[in-house]
DNA sequence: GACACGGCCGTTATCGCTAACATGAATGCG
DNA sequence: CGCATTCATGTTAGCGATAACGGCCGTGTC
């Protein structure tokens, strides 16, 4: 059937005689060889193994002998030896493409975790390939997904596409593993990347408390992303750990946006009783706080405090600069290529590899905070 | 010599006994394929063409008819085709690694410049490599390209590194062709993606003029990139056409940054006549000008029109939006990595092809431009 | 002592793609 | 009209690595 092959077997003179496969072993001389990189061959023939067995040794599968390994690591030593991550992810036949999938996230995150990705990307000869469903309604998304769980063996998913049921059921169908970034509450199904925003909050909240704040206003992230009301969660905790009292008519619903955080913190401003200081659930959020304050006449931080969360490009580009949570975003990306190709590998066994990498956050004090005013300062101003 | 290889060919029972050869040919059938992605030859099949044909219509080398290109581009597109990088490398060996290197840019425009790049990537089986350069001074600039330049086969360099003449002469040196992105000026020696800045900036002042404004700030850009030369040209040449006075105390001074619009935007608006509108050199400027505008008490665009440059996410993170030039930054990506790929291809003459590539900008008009208030209107309210 | 079993290592056949060469049709030229 | 050329496409042979499989050999096991 498969006729080349079936041709070269029937033909004299090739491979099949014995005899002349020996002669004409004689004018093999590469006449495609570009690279001078030194190869497995190359290493195989100097420690006098064969090349699988130099593999082995690599990539420290399979069964070597001790004397063996110790022969081939010189011999990788000696020669300088690189594997050609290209080769190795072709012969593999680990499919070795992911999806990078966005709608419209802020662009300065997506930017960091397309770093991150390709860092790793690069290391380990993958291939990114990002696809953007902005705009998607659910059937939409749906459609998408199928589609590409046909051509890639991996995928990450930025929020708040994880968060979407019928994209991860699409994606698991085709048993195609996915690593969630930044969700807020583990799936049990997917692998997830992410920070502890309850941690992260309640640390933000209580460097609030510490400078002295009791009165904080509170803008929440959108009510579609869990990782809200985690950080609504951590900022609840603090407040009861320092025993004040919670009051919810210093919390304002926010959806992420600018916009939306220009309202939340309009209202909070507008209070009998203002807070003396605003957490707002991302960075966008908190410069929206920024400007109101400003709009009022109020100085930052002099009269109001503002924190953020995220670190993103959003948080420097204001003035005063934000005090914030910084996410590992490009980390993140990084790790989550890693956690793909890891699963992608050991797909041989049914079990699916299921991860929950959880990173280190880390509190950014910069100029946005400071203890409040006295009483009646303001007004003296 | 080759002693396993000896010991394989004089044991009996193994390939080089042509009978038993053929029997154990029956059972083949790939076992191996584990990825179910669409290859060259599921494309060519179903384009009746062989393999190499798609490869050539896919990479755009070698003389294909025009009835038959169209045909494969159909079976590509209706498959969903993507080349596979690591086989595509292997195959070729040729370097197909393409740098991007950036310092500390707006993450808005990395973003997009990533997103385009990594589109004409992944069709073209390139790999993007990434790199940072942040806060290295010449010589370490230096230094970082001549190693660069060594393991990729193409370098594009966004603003400013663009501008940095020993950055370019290095990579000149090694042969490694480079693309600039967005530098103002037209280099001889190396290719250039960019748009029209001068007739870009001339449009958008004139947008503003035909609203009436007259006395119109200008915030410049920084003086280390061309680029801020051509929209100041181009904002004069608007103004000159519109037989309007040139006054050099409504411009100032900026650095691209927030913090320098802040500034600039506050000397504009403690001038005795202070202007009606204000023209940022990007969109990071511009936004700090409306805060600026807010912090005085003015409504924007009611007293004031501001527009910015670029269209970048801080256009629609501030409120109002932005009205600004909208930059294709994203296609200027994927310019950027189809021209170096053309030119990595016909690496075989010893011509470089440099080309000047100009994309069309468009102008975005959005809530931050209004006519002028009427004089005295501020004061009534 | 025959047979099963598992550690160690070699052979083979690809992975998906493309450089180089081969082929065949259309065209050019004297 | 024959033969060189060019154009358009197919064929062959790998690129450098690894999965799958099988052979050899020492060890148990009954």
């Amino acid at each position: 059937m498969h006729d080349s092959a079936g041709r070269a077997c029937g033909t004299p003179g090739t491979a099949c005689h014995p005899k002349e496969r020996m002669l004409e072993k004689k004018p093999r001389k590469s006449l495609r060889r570009k690279s001078n990189a030194v190869t497995i061959d190359a290493v195989a023939a100097y420690a006098k193994v064969s090349p699988m067995t130099v593999s082995r040794v690599v990539n420290g599968r399979g069964t070597v002998r001790e004397a063996t390994r110790e022969r081939v690591e010189r011999a990788v030593r000696e020669l300088g030896y690189t594997p050609n991550l290209a080769a190795s992810s072709l012969a593999a036949a680990r499919g070795t493409r992911i999806a990078l999938i966005y709608t419209n996230p802020s662009a300065a995150y997506l930017r960091e975790l397309l770093v991150g990705a390709l860092r790793d990307a690069s290391r380990t000869a993958a291939q990114i390939v990002i696809d953007s469903w902005d705009g998607f309604d659910a059937e939409a998304e749906r459609k998408a997904a199928r589609a590409l769980a046909k051509s890639v063996s991996g995928a990450i998913l930025p929020p708040p596409l994880c968060e979407s049921r019928s994209v991860l059921a699409e994606f698991a169908e085709a048993g195609v593993p996915v690593v969630a970034i930044a969700a807020g509450r583990a799936d049990n199904d997917i692998s997830h990347v992410r920070i502890d925003d309850f941690r992260a909050s309640h640390e933000i909240a209580a460097h609030l408390i510490a400078q002295r704040h009791r009165r904080i206003g509170f803008i929440m992230g959108h009510p579609n992303q869990t990782a809200s009301a985690r950080r609504f969660d951590g900022f609840k905790a603090a407040l009861a750990e320092a025993g004040i009292e919670f009051d919810k008519a210093l919390v304002q619903q926010g959806y992420f946006t600018y916009r939306s955080g220009l309202k939340a913190a309009g209202k909070l401003l507008a209070l009998r009783h203002p807070p003396t200081a605003i957490f707002a659930s991302n960075d966008d959020m908190a410069s929206a706080a920024i400007s109101v304050a400003h709009r009022r006449g109020l100085d930052v931080p002099r009269d109001l405090s503002v924190v953020g969360f995220d670190d993103t490009s959003a948080a420097t580009t204001v003035w005063p600069e934000l005090t914030t949570v910084r996410q590992p975003v490009a980390a993140m990306g990084d790790a989550a290529v890693d956690i793909l190709l890891r699963d992608i590998r050991r797909r041989d066994r049914d079990t699916r590899m299921v991860v929950d990498h959880v990173m280190a956050h880390q509190l950014v004090k910069r100029d946005s905070v400071a203890p409040p005013a006295a009483r009646g300062a303001r007004s003296g101003a």
